[in-house]
DNA sequence: CATGAATGAGGTTTCATTCAT
DNA sequence: AATGAATGAAACCTCATTCAT
């Protein structure tokens, strides 16, 4: 088995143990007894069990942040603005749905999760906001108004919604499918006056 | 030292270490030892460590949710609904400024929180909502519109957006004041159509 | 309550704990719970745990050496030996089957017990053999025989005998009456050749 | 140092400690620091304080059963059975003699003997009893007698006594010598009618 | 005679980590 | 690249016991 095999493997067995029982329920010795491994070869991969740990946030982080930038829209967009908003949440809770195990690591609160995730999600968040934030400024101005909407204030609303409706569909996606979210954000939408 | 003071202040020991170090950092040797008495005592109190982390998650829910409910307006309410929002959401804020103890607990992110407290905090949240969705319904109705909005997923995302606006208002609250919350939160309704 | 009518009662509910669970169940802690006292008055009366359970020993060995006295016979007895023997092993073992609880701490194993206890039921049971042997030398001498037979010995075989028939009629008094273990004694008295 | 050898020598260690100063004295602590290792090393050998003592008692059981087999007559004996048993006798307090640690363990009182040594005892002195009963069944039949004697007490007896007698011969074994007990069996077994 | 708060010591257990092979 | 034996630190928890009231 070649060392990246083994470095995918273990981060693989890491997360299961992590998604189904929480932080607090990992060590060395688990990680390698179910991976059918001795302790020392965790080590050799990873140095400790922080660098283990942060090896799986790290991919984790960098799964996401793809899916996410994927559904970003271009700032140069040529459609109705409200419509690129519910196409966007359209395809980004099916990306969720689709990648459970990546996005159970990022959203949902699991036992004991270390405050290196924390802030490492509070960085991303930090980015995707930013990354947002111009497109939803060129989209109000596009669709005209609301005026005097605080942007900032909207772009962290609008991600902090979707991180908490992540959440939902991960625990109930029977119940909060994609497209009810698409539907409910074009609702919405369509509520706020344009000039 | 009578057993309730004693109780009131070793939940103070340790509400302070979690929220300056977060829950990995806890033991009972910390708490007994930043309160200058003997380990025995934390266990005549509190029976075990987990016993100890239970009582200030308890006491933790009892203030934030008492604080909530003091701000969420009656459901027979007279004057004009986004007002009602409004001055609601000034005042929620202005609570968790001045709690900040209480509210770093309840919604910050936390080194290694248990699940317990997830749980608490989620069915917690619960409850929150379902006090809030009659309200909301009442209020989009005497508002007249938007129509056909989704009352439940609005209600959640009132209350996510409450719990994301907090954490900035504890980490940040210079910039994150209740006022410019509160003024946000009208810019919004204020462009939101009425029939 | 007088002072005396407390030493009973802790006395009484220790006997009940370890007749129960065992010596290892014991504490100072739970003799005061389950007598519905603090624990400094089992301190006022006892000393230590060390007292107290030495002043249950004391009692137990009190009683139980109090009923094998009245049950050896005399040195100047009338009847014929062997049936003084089968008489004092029937009146022995009543005796067993109608004070239990005192039986059960002087003879059946339990769980952790305390050398201390040991070795006074050694030095008791000793006393008893030594209180037996003229007896049985006696005996031996009136029935005519058999010769030559190592008294020291039989005394203790009797005698150890007589402890494990005690275990036998404590666990399971149905099956090994007093009246079998009589019965037993002169069948295998009655074979014993006499001169 | 293998795995079993270190087993091995642990356990010499515990049932020294046992048998010096009784099951009271016994920790994971103590035996790992007469042993010169860390107290891991025990618990990865054994479980826990329970695990190692479980397996002391094991050893202790399995040796002494079968120096007791050894002992046994087989049922099908062509000797006088007086002779036989006098023999048996002779031979088993040899053995108890040679081998002292192994029988201290199990028949000398020992401080704190937990319960399930006792019980594991309790069993394994029925199954010699059961193992002897037939045989002497079987003794009484040749030699004619006693008629009537109650075969199941008598093994009992039989057994008890000897678990007496190997106490004696541990305890003072220049008084007590395989030697005397066999003549003190003769005797007795020479003044018991036969037909 | 009795209580309740508090101490200090002793033990078990669990881990991350290292080293020789 | 992998194993197995071993270490050391840190935590939990339970008691016997004392003292002021």
């Amino acid at each position: 088995m070649t060392a990246a095999q083994r470095r995918e493997q273990l981060l693989d067995v890491l997360a299961r143990i992590v998604i189904d029982e929480g932080y607090t329920a990992i060590s060395i010795d688990r990680v390698a007894r179910e991976a059918g491994i001795a302790r020392t070869v965790v080590y050799s991969h990873f140095g400790s069990l922080d660098g283990l740990v942060r090896a799986l946030i790290e991919r984790t982080e960098h799964r996401a942040l793809g899916q996410v930038r994927d559904v970003v829209p271009d700032l140069d967009f040529d459609d109705d603005p409200d419509a690129i908003l519910t196409d966007a949440v359209r395809e980004f809770f099916s990306r969720v749905r689709d990648d459970p195990d990546t996005w159970r690591l990022a959203v949902l609160p699991v036992d004991g999760a270390p405050v290196e995730l924390r802030e490492r999600l509070g960085r991303a968040k930090a980015a995707v906001i930013g990354l947002l934030q111009p497109v939803i400024e060129e989209g109000i101005r596009r669709r005209g108004g609301p005026a005097e909407l605080d942007a900032e204030l909207f772009s962290r609303l609008l991600v902090s919604s979707a991180e908490d409706a992540a959440r939902l569909v991960l625990s109930d996606p029977e119940t909060y499918t994609p497209e009810r979210l698409a539907r409910f954000t074009a609702t919405l939408m369509s509520a706020l006056q344009r000039a």
